[in-house]
DNA sequence: ATAATTGCAAACACTTTGCACCTGT
DNA sequence: ACAGGTGCAAAGTGTTTGCAATTAT
């Protein structure tokens, strides 16, 4: 197996991702708030360390709402096995829905129309109760 | 009212969309078959009929598996408000989810949840018979 | 005639890669 | 010492824009 360096940048990226751990954030969030915080660092290693990251299973993956760019956020895969994620088209906050809901519409799919969802690649879109 | 004048190019893509009506398709297959089969026509060109078609509401817009391009279908977007997409991971067919559980879903969120779902912006993933 | 359309090249935004230098062990 | 990490600049994508030439009416 491969060995690995703690360094500095890694540190710095992976405390970001936990004190924003409830959001999905982008690459360019976490340079432009390193940046200005005084953080020397460049994009690439974020990139790079966010690759690592997701190779690894501890990071999700999501999209912004024009697919403009990919935004993160710190969770296993498994732990997202079994609910939706509601995003909201107003103010762009995920929401995780982990009811009933999930396995009945999972189980008509499978019965009634062949097919098998995966409840942890799909986003539900709509307006959440502020943004209506 | 702007006025709009018919191409051979307008009616060539309108062409090729309605040819291939049944699923999502992306400007570099239309620029590429188009190509391969004698048309001289410039992405560009392409990419701004398909902006005009969706300001009419004439397409509808979807996603590569990766997001790494955009999508697109004929069909107004009225025709699309109270069904779902289902997105094979496979084959990446795109079927068209049109049953109670729609409303089902819609209402358990809006009730349950407050979520305002638009069913329309959303698409479910998973794999269809064949692919399974 | 004249307003819309086309298409090249250039610009853009996000992401990846090549490579020389730096850092953790 | 040396494998792994960093970051600049450059390359790669998909998409958009400026503009002069072309085409539909």
């Amino acid at each position: 197996m491969r060995k690995s360096y703690n360094t500095k940048q890694k540190s710095i990226i992976e405390e970001y991702f936990t004190r924003n751990s409830q959001r999905y954030i982008s690459v360019d969030e976490i340079y432009k708030n390193l940046t200005e915080t005084g953080t020397k660092i460049g994009k690439v290693t974020i990139y790079r360390y966010i690759d690592k990251l997701l190779s690894e299973g501890k990071l999700h993956k999501s999209y912004s709402e024009n697919n403009e760019k990919s935004l993160y956020r710190l969770g296993s895969t498994s732990e997202c096995k079994n609910h939706f994620h509601l995003k909201c088209l107003g103010c762009e906050k995920i929401f995780h829905l982990n009811c009933s809901a999930v396995n009945q519409i999972t189980q008509h799919l499978e019965a009634d129309h062949s097919f098998s969802l995966e409840p942890s690649k799909t986003v539900l879109y709509g307006y959440c109760e502020d943004c209506k």
